[in-house]
DNA sequence: TTTAATGGTTTAAATATTTAAACCATATAA
DNA sequence: TTATATGGTTTAAATATTTAAACCATTAAA
């Protein structure tokens, strides 16, 4: 059975900041940077910086950005903050699922 | 065994539109009003006006976004255009699949 | 305590996006 | 043929986003 239309509505309201925050390059580049983060222990501004070429303001907007999503964490040590994507992400597992109900309801208007 | 990083960051780029299309809230309410259309034989830029409370020329922009997107697509009868979500959406299982991959490489950071 | 390093915030400028007005094209109806 | 309706395109203005410069705060080292 099919999600009715104002639930997919409020679901796509709900993931517009993640969306939103997903579909710039330069972020991207950043999720992508944190991915790859061998020591799996997060990276630093002035790591990200230097790996998209981006100042240190705008790489800190950026990571606001993706914050506010609820897409990266940090973790404060010192005077340093070591950024990373969230594990276990639960606005990822969200999109997902709005994805594949969204998948659905185009499915149908195959089928008449 | 996980994707390769540089896979994840090229699939990313071709999905970048898709994202940045889906990210607008104006858009969004167009998605869903094709989503809801009962007709399932498309809805034309006059009924979207209406329903969104954008000018003529704003949903055509955003149509045309959608549209590069390739989400959206529409069928012309005489002198109207019928435009719906692409069925079998291939951007949307691509996305649903990147999502996926995603999600791996966060849980991988998690285990160590 | 003074200095250096990390990085967040504010503000103003540059850039990109969104919008409406005005226009053009096409197809049907009178 | 002459309206009328649908809707795409172009352009300029309004708005939002992104960026860098300048600044502030905190921590650690000298």
């Amino acid at each position: 059975m099919d999600k009715n239309i104002s639930a997919l509505k409020s679901d796509f309201q709900n993931l517009s900041g993640l969306l939103q925050a997903l579909g710039d390059e330069k972020r991207q580049e950043i999720i992508i940077q944190l991915l790859g983060d061998e020591s799996c222990s997060g990276l630093q501004v002035g790591e990200l910086t230097s790996a998209t070429g981006l100042s240190r303001p705008a790489v800190s907007h950026h990571l606001k950005i993706l914050r506010d999503a609820e897409l990266v964490d940090y973790r404060s040590e010192a005077r340093k903050n070591f950024y990373y994507v969230c594990p276990k992400n639960e606005k990822l597992t969200q999109l997902q699922n709005f994805i594949g109900d969204v998948i659905q309801y185009t499915d149908r208007m195959e089928e008449s």
